[in-house]
DNA sequence: GTGCATGCAAATTTTTTGCAGATGC
DNA sequence: GCATCTGCAAAAAATTTGCATGCAC
């Protein structure tokens, strides 16, 4: 997970500046484990809701953030360790959310492309479920 | 495709009524051979707003319509063929989408279930891509 | 006839924009 | 110093809700 420091660093190399709202900003980030809204950043920071929403813009153009599709179809965001593309692991239970390095859909992607035509230029591609301790806990009637 | 005919079946099927704006409503669907929002549809109709809302979650609910992740992150909704799991492929340059019918996933599914721990149950993928035809007009310099 | 459905308008929710003043570099 | 940022408030977009009336069955 890139720490604060960094994800500065990679700001002023930029060109952009560092200011109070949007280190405001990134700690509430740095505080979500797992993935969320604008919206919550919102409620979590004294930056107003401009700046906000400009921020979260900005640090997913920069690659800095990524974005989620829950399987209900809201948009959320996470910090991104790697940069490159990759995909979620999503628990369906607590939220959780594990990056899955390697994209593995690349031999489909061939195959796609032979059999439609098309040039494939690119996937979306997430998963759901319930992780090990959302299935331990709901095995011991944790849940409901 | 459904037509028009087999979709008020199935609606009236489940006890809903027919009436003129959930007709109106599905014509304006059935016009669209790809995906659309909410408010295309609004705009291509004389039923209500909130009518319009209504119908297209209704129709979602019951699986006659299906949702689209864009490349950009807007959701749109798709008449599906095949009611049960299946994946798009859209093309950008259009806005063209074709369904596929087989799920090639399921291998990867067993392997990250057997990886992470996570109880699998289930995954939204997207491809996108130029099909044949934009490709075509992109090389004898019909695009930009 | 009865109850589901509609349409309107108003309320919410979510995101964007304009702009004067503040401030990082 | 000056262009970039901020915060506010207002605008815009996107969706939902309440409710009296209408109409499918």
């Amino acid at each position: 997970m890139p720490a604060l420091e960094s994800i500065e660093r990679a700001l002023g190399a930029r060109g952009y500046r560092l200011t109070p709202a949007r280190r405001a900003v990134l700690h509430a980030i740095l505080r979500h484990p797992d993935h969320f809204s604008a919206e919550e950043v919102m409620r979590q920071t004294s930056a107003g809701r401009a700046t906000v929403f400009r921020t979260v813009r900005l640090l997913y153009e920069l690659g800095i953030l990524c974005r989620v599709l829950l399987e209900d179809g809201r948009l959320h965001y996470r910090l991104s360790d790697r940069r490159r593309h990759h995909h979620h692991l999503v628990c369906v239970g607590c939220g959780r959310v594990q990056d899955l390095e390697e994209c593995t859909v690349t031999g489909l992607v061939r195959e796609l492309s032979r059999s439609t035509g098309y040039q494939i230029q690119g996937h979306w591609l997430e998963f759901y479920g319930r992780c090990l301790s959302c299935r331990h806990s709901e095995e011991t009637g944790g849940d409901r």
